[in-house]
DNA sequence: TCAAAAGTGTTCCAGTTACACCCATGA
DNA sequence: TCATGGGTGTAACTGGAACACTTTTGA
């Protein structure tokens, strides 16, 4: 029996195709904004108006544009709806259930975004009366497929967060190592030992001192610190400015 | 001053719109196939005959379909071009730049699969003509962004293959210790001890000996090695079958 | 002076690294 | 018997985990 060849040449990577007359496909990008208030990790969600999801959240996203990049449209987004340029993204995953909005096929490009909600808060800009920051622990529905990218997010933010000092994105310039440790117990959903907490932080060389201390507590106030800028452009230059992978 | 409010709340994750008349992108989905010929890793590749990169090789890949999941466009994919069904795949990132692709505007969601070089070889299936397995450290140039795509699709490669026992996705039933470390080695670039890499191995209960032995080789023969089916069903479910992640 | 949370060191264990010689086979 | 690569164990080091008391502030 002869061997029958596997497929035939003509291919979209090799040779020249009608792409005109391929099918084409409206493409989403969508942002899981993840911000943290000192207590709570919060993802900004804005109320989903479309059956069947009606009054669910959904995350902030907008079809992508003809001549638009995605890291850019992504940018665009994340600018329109928080009123901040530049802020940390990275890319996720890219969801393409057919049938996964109502509104026909749309696939969509997800990133994930970490604000300082101290920015968010005080741009001179009104969020929009229909978004809201929800605690994640208080997510139990969104609109689409939008609850299964906020956990890849998650997941993602989780795995990040012990590889790279990106909580810094969350945090605001001054900050006490007990906060910054409820932050890492919120995102990894468990408790951390103090010490050894302090000890590893420490040891990155990271952080140093502001000499600043938290005020109006009704207990001892801890110590501020605040990022090393020399560490941070020698090990973590990336952390600077906008990465844009694509 | 009164703050301006933020962005409309017109939204396609919010509200109605005009999905029809909104721009349209063609979507691709490439994959980066890696395969292993006990000496080193490789990747599959076609030769592209499109200016201005007439000549490079490129990735395997199609324009996505009207009616068709990402993750079985994939197979589709892989199905045609290797003649295997079911490979191992992960999604790796979508490239969107809107210069990328010389006929216009393609979107491209990116994959990495894991081929045993045997079952492509011996599957009564002629690979088409101008495919072929271009070593790894042989790649110099590729067509379009592949080469970015490549070099992203081996870092995610050597990340899950300290996680995962994905490695057996690459090697026949029976294998041996040293060619197992060669793999390592050659994934991740640099040379590791042979004792300590064997430890490690045989400590995570994942293969275990079958009893046979290399055959006419001109030195001690080594001791051929199987994956060990109770442990993989009980901690790495997920390598049994193809993993549909969206 | 009390309540509340901040700050601080040491010991133990597990996992990783470094390292050198004998063994089985075919030619 | 030689050349080639296969197979083996131990000691030192490192990083993570467990764990309890003292300090500082405001009320």
């Amino acid at each position: 029996m002869k061997g029958k060849e596997i497929s035939s040449v003509e291919n979209i990577n090799s040779h020249i195709e009608e792409i005109e007359n391929h099918a084409k496909i409206a493409v989403s990008v969508d942002c899981v904004i993840f911000g943290y208030d000192m207590e709570e990790l919060k993802v900004l969600t804005i109320e989903c108006n479309m059956d069947p999801y009606k009054g669910h959240p959904s995350l902030i996203g907008d079809l992508l544009d003809e001549g638009e990049d995605l890291d850019q449209a992504a940018n665009r987004i994340l600018k329109e709806r928080t009123g901040i340029d530049n802020l940390y993204l990275e890319q996720i995953k890219t969801f393409g259930k057919v049938d996964r909005h109502p509104l026909g096929r749309v696939i969509t490009v997800t990133y994930f975004a970490l604000v300082k909600k101290a920015d968010y808060n005080s741009n001179g800009m009104r969020p929009s009366p229909n978004s809201q920051w929800i605690a994640l622990s208080q997510i139990e529905e969104m609109a689409f497929d939008h609850l299964t990218i906020t956990n890849v997010a998650l997941d993602t933010l989780r795995k990040k967060l012990l590889e790279y000092p990106i909580w810094m994105k969350l945090l605001p310039i001054d900050f006490s190592l007990p906060e910054l440790q409820n932050l890492f117990e919120n995102i990894i959903g468990k408790p951390l030992d103090k010490r050894n907490f302090r000890k590893k932080i420490l040891s990155l060389d990271i952080i140093q001192e502001s000499g600043k201390k938290q005020k109006d507590v009704p207990h001892r106030p801890a110590n501020l610190y605040r990022v090393n800028q020399k560490k941070l452009k020698k090990e973590y230059s990336f952390l600077l400015k906008n990465p844009f992978h694509n």
